[in-house]
This record gives C-alpha cells, structure tokens and sequence, in this order.
DNA sequence: ACACTTACTTACCGGTCGGTCAGTAAGCGA
DNA sequence: TCGCTTACTGACCGACCGGTAAGTAAGTGT
C-alpha cells in the first residue's frame, strides 16, 4: 500500500475524541493523550500543529459525514415526516460516543481562537444546520408541517434530541427504539398542521 | 444594619456567574475574577475556600429559586398545560444570562470533584428535573396528555428550551414571545391526546 | 487603651500547561 | 552506500494555574 495514513494519527484522533467529550476542551491535557497511547507528547505535535488543530480535526469529520447523511435523506422519496424521523433514527441510533461529538462542538466553540471559531461555525452552519433546517422548511411548504420560523423549529428539533448527546445522561432506562420513537413522535405532533387532526 | 453580607462576595458572585458561563469551569482563572474587580486574587478565597466553591455558590441559588417558582407554578389552579406554558415563559422570559447557569451545570458538572459532583447531581435533581417532571405527570395523570414515559417527555421540554441558554445563540432574530409562544405550542399539541384532536 | 476580628494585599509556592528543539533510528530511492 | 525523508523521543521552556502564608489597616467590643 503506497503511504497509508499513519497508525499513530488515527490512534490519536480515537483517543482525542473519547477525551474531549468527557473532559472538554480546557479540561483535556495533550499530555493524557499521549500517556494512553503510550508516545511521547511531542508525536502528537508532529501529527497536529496544535491542540486547536487536533481539536478541530475531532470535530469536523463527523459534521462531514452528517453532512453526506442529511443530503441522502433529503434526497429520498417520502413525506418531510418520513425524513424527520430517519434523520432522529439515524443520531439517537447511533453510538452516545459518536453522536456527543456535536455536543462538544456547539459546548466548546467558544474556546477557540477567533478565527476557528468562525470557519467552525461557518461549517457547522452549513453543513448541520442549514440542511436540517432546509428538510424543515420543505415540510412545511408542502403543508405537512405547520408554517412557524423554520429556525425555531429547527432549533426545538436538535434540541430535543440535546440531552442525549451527554454520555452523563445515565438514567435513560428506556430502550433507544423507545426514545427514538417519543421524540419523533412529539415533535411531528407538535409541528402537525390542524387540518391532520 | 447589622453585619450586612460584605459587598465584595456578592460582586465576586456577579462578575464569576458571567465570565462562568462565557469560559467554563477550566477556562476561567481566578486571576480574571480578581482582576476584573480590581482585588487581589488572595481575596477571591477570603470568601470562597476554592474555585470549586465559587462555582457551586453560583449554581445553587439558581437551583433553590427555580424550586420556588416550580412549586409555585405547580400550586396554581389550572391546566397542566398552563403550568407548562408558565414555565417555558419564565424561563425564556428571562434574560439569557440567568437561564445559561443551566447549561453551565449541566455542562461542567463532570469538572468536579466526586463528592461535588454527587451533591449538585442530587439538587439539580430534587429542586429542578424532579419538579418539573411531576408536572409532566400530573398532566398524565389528568388526561390532559399522552401516556408516554414522563421521563423522555421532560428532556424534551427542557431539550426545546436548551439552545436557548447558550449566549452565543445570537442567530434568534425571533421575539422572546414568539419564542415562547412556538416553543410551547410544538410541546403541548406534542403531548396532546388523540381525543383532543 | 488594648485585644480581637474583619477584610483584605503582597509575595510567593509547586505543579501543570501548551509548545519547541535537537537528536535519532528506520526506511527508501538513486 | 549515501543522502534525504518519515516518525518519532527526551529534555526542556516560559507562562500560567490554583492555592497559601504572612502581614496590615480599619474597625469593634470592653
């Protein structure tokens, strides 16, 4: 194979991920990071410029992929309803490791230098939010949905799912299906339009 | 008037509770509350023994007057529905700066130590999730909503209000009442029984 | 008047932080 | 075999962290 990634750097954007969401970004030494793995703390400085950098190249693979999941669902054939409840299925489905990323994202944006902060929330703008807003507003100038501020909307949705983006949230008893299934189903009802009742 | 709390703890209090909230518990020095006071740091901890005494003496007076209005709330004649929506409306009706001590707590609770950690987990819950929670279920019991898990359900509802407290959420260009007004109705005809359709 | 308390300041501490730099062992193309 | 690159290590740096000890000026009760 002709000069894969290192092993080292994907190692290091593992380890950085699961530490960041416990610890935030302050919170979080370079130096655990290269204690877990057992390098020198200088290997992760060869791999990332800085903790700003390695931080970042945490967060925005994920909004990537999120990006790639949104515009399939968005794509697909079905009511806005259908696409809602794919999109809540797809993030409360997925691992609580995974989906606290955004959490740590929206938490920690604050923290960076100026300059990160707004090319992150500029990527997050448009590669989370905008599109999640876009399958809001479709539904509603279908009709399925009822006409209020899409940003509203859109903000009640993610917020609704927000408490499970804490891997601290442990008394969740029910069962992901059964999660998945009340959220959904609160914010469709709640966004119906009074003519489907 | 005699022996009056000192003015400098209250000061210190304000000035923590911003700067608490715009940092986090690690991205704030002690030295930024002296300075911005213009005192020492050495008499930051006159008043408070530790950081991690000034944050918990920030969060707690919150908690023990969102106990108040709660039992206040719950105590009222009327519809569970309009306990909910007196509750959504004093807490967006506040300004973003009180309702962020929400976030904050949430947020850095992991920060702590065990034993504080433990504690405010215990107050957050009794004065606050708690509370809010049996509302949720009085309304269940009524009829008034859905049979639905009461736990869920009050994430939910607190889940819509979270983007609201962060302070950086300067993208609302909607009215705090319109806010509320939205926020409430998508709960409400969320929660609402088939019957009532 | 004097002892005692309150509300601080100044100076300092050990520890940890993010980050750097010189060195080096291993691999690789020519 | 040589020169260059890759992928690190070990030692170290100044800045800054939370926290403390000693001192002090201004009251306050007796």
């Amino acid at each position: 194979m002709t000069h894969s990634e290192p092993a080292l750097r994907s190692q290091i954007l593992v380890i950085a991920q699961r530490k960041f969401i416990a610890s935030g970004y302050h919170g979080l030494a370079m130096r655990e990071i290269a204690e877990a793995l057992g390098v020198s703390k200088a290997a992760l400085y060869y791999h990332f410029k800085d903790k700003e950098e390695l931080f970042l190249a945490v967060l925005l693979p994920y909004l990537d992929s999120m990006e790639g999941v949104l515009d399939d669902i968005a794509a697909q054939p079905g009511s806005s309803a259908e696409h809602i409840r794919r999109f809540v299925s797809h993030v409360l489905g997925q691992l609580a490791e995974e989906r606290a990323i955004i959490r740590l994202g929206s938490q920690e944006m604050g923290q960076l230098s100026a300059a990160s902060r707004k090319a992150f929330g500029k990527v997050y703008q448009e590669k989370f939010i905008g599109k999640l807003k876009a399958i809001v507003q479709a539904g509603m100038a279908r009709g399925e949905f009822r006409q209020l501020d899409p940003e509203i909307v859109t903000w009640a949705l993610l917020g609704m799912m927000y408490p499970y983006f804490y891997p601290a949230h442990t008394g969740n008893k029910a069962l992901p299906e059964e999660t998945i299934r009340i959220v959904t189903s609160i914010f469709l009802e709640g966004i119906a339009p009074p003519a489907a009742r």
